[in-house]
DNA sequence: CGTTGTGTTGATATTAATCAACAAGTGTGG
DNA sequence: CCACACTTGTTGATTAATATCAACACAACG
């Protein structure tokens, strides 16, 4: 680890954004995009400098988006994708902490800092509704925490594919027959740095539980889970 | 991965608790504090069960809790130390999600999650200060995954200490004149469980920190930063 | 004092990273 | 339409980091 696992170029994104992800109801959604000014952004371009001044707010209201923090070297550790509906807004004292860049187009809901605190008084809803999308962001980064810190390459992959087939928009276009659908936007160096491993053991691990009968693989960006619950199994360190 | 990493039988801890953590004002805390039962606990003594249903909320009020996830053959995940105001509650689908034991005596308050709903309709303010704790301590969260997930050993043990540094306690009873002096009260095996490392793994690092002049070994218990510019550049991957 | 729990250190094993080659798409331009 | 470069993903060989296994040191405690 002490060299480099694919690094990169610290350098990388433009634009600013910010930090708090959670999942904010579809009223709430609706009252800050009436506020807001709306941006869409191309695959692979980043809308958030993490240690760039924190001016915004965003909401994502539809694709898919990476959280990332970066070390000095160019490691990257993937904190979270982000979907429609989530809100990104966390910064410590004025920098937003990660960065963000799109993974397909991405159509985004910005708005100031002044304005939602303005907001929260005006609306005390949304105020319950951000502490249910923290609390939300706070569970799902701890089970993260447990997969990172405990679980082998092989039940981090089984985890990430459960965690993806809980995504709403799984199962669509895809033969039941042979299982559920599960796509998967993102590459493998994405997959990898949300892991905590490198391509080249994503890339095995997939093939592993492919072979075992646990998925099969018809394209890159999609698979289909042919027995989830062992899946699951594996994914909580039974399998 | 696969054998076990000093493992802890998924039995240990009694008595129920709760799981959202975060730093709540002194005047919310009071305002708690009031309306609870208090309660001691004693060292090593478990206070959460994960997977209990979750009927109340904690503050704790003075001492160290950990925070703990298991998987079913016992590895385990430390998310977080918790002391003096911070704040658990956190379940899913009525259960708590993680587990907590003290480390030192632990005084805490305990209350019933309906009372804390009835409180945050009577004060606007303390839904504020819950969301501000839960945001804090999702950044905790994100740094947590940066370190599990990319850092190497040497740089885990560098960064925990350089978090523990940050703790108001620090520096008190110690020798300014040889460096900071850090209290250390949990054990190799906890500090390890934080990490994603094995105790020996811990023991190792600390043993080399202390052999290139960054920190010192006075006690089991705590250690002296001798160079903590140098200790947070390692921390960031620089040293 | 012996015993127990905790921490350290050493020797070896194992997992996942690194290094390297190749395969499969995808897009470009001749 | 095909040749080519370029990107992305897969697979194999080897290395390196950390886990495991084992022995020992030390302090707290009865």
């Amino acid at each position: 680890m002490t060299a480099s696992l694919h690094r990169l170029k610290p350098a990388a994104a433009p634009d600013p954004g910010s930090g708090i992800r959670g999942i904010v109801g579809v009223e709430d959604l609706q009252r800050l995009a009436n506020l807001a000014v709306t941006r869409t952004v191309r695959p692979g371009q980043g809308f958030i400098v993490e240690g760039d001044p924190a001016d915004c707010f965003f909401n994502i209201t539809c694709g898919t988006a990476k959280l990332f923090k970066l070390l000095p070297d160019g490691r990257r550790q993937i904190i979270g994708f982000a979907t429609a509906a989530h809100f990104l807004g966390l910064a410590v004292s004025g920098r937003y902490i990660f960065g963000a860049e799109a993974i397909d187009t991405v159509r985004l809901c910005r708005f100031s800092r002044t304005r939602l605190r303005l907001l929260l008084d005006e609306f005390p809803s949304l105020g319950r509704s951000l502490l249910d999308a923290a609390s939300a962001e706070l569970v799902a980064a701890q089970d993260q925490m447990l997969l990172l810190g405990r679980k082998t390459a092989r039940e981090r992959v089984a985890s990430f594919l459960m965690e993806m087939s809980r995504q709403p928009d799984c199962g669509t276009g895809g033969s039941d027959l042979a299982g559920l659908r599960v796509p998967l936007p993102m590459h493998r160096l994405d997959i990898a740095d949300y892991l905590g491993l490198t391509i080249e053991t994503v890339s095995r691990m997939l093939t592993r539980l492919c072979r075992e009968g646990l998925i099969s693989i018809p394209t890159t960006t999609a698979v289909l889970l042919r027995d989830p619950t062992r899946l699951q199994a594996v994914a909580d360190g039974l399998g």
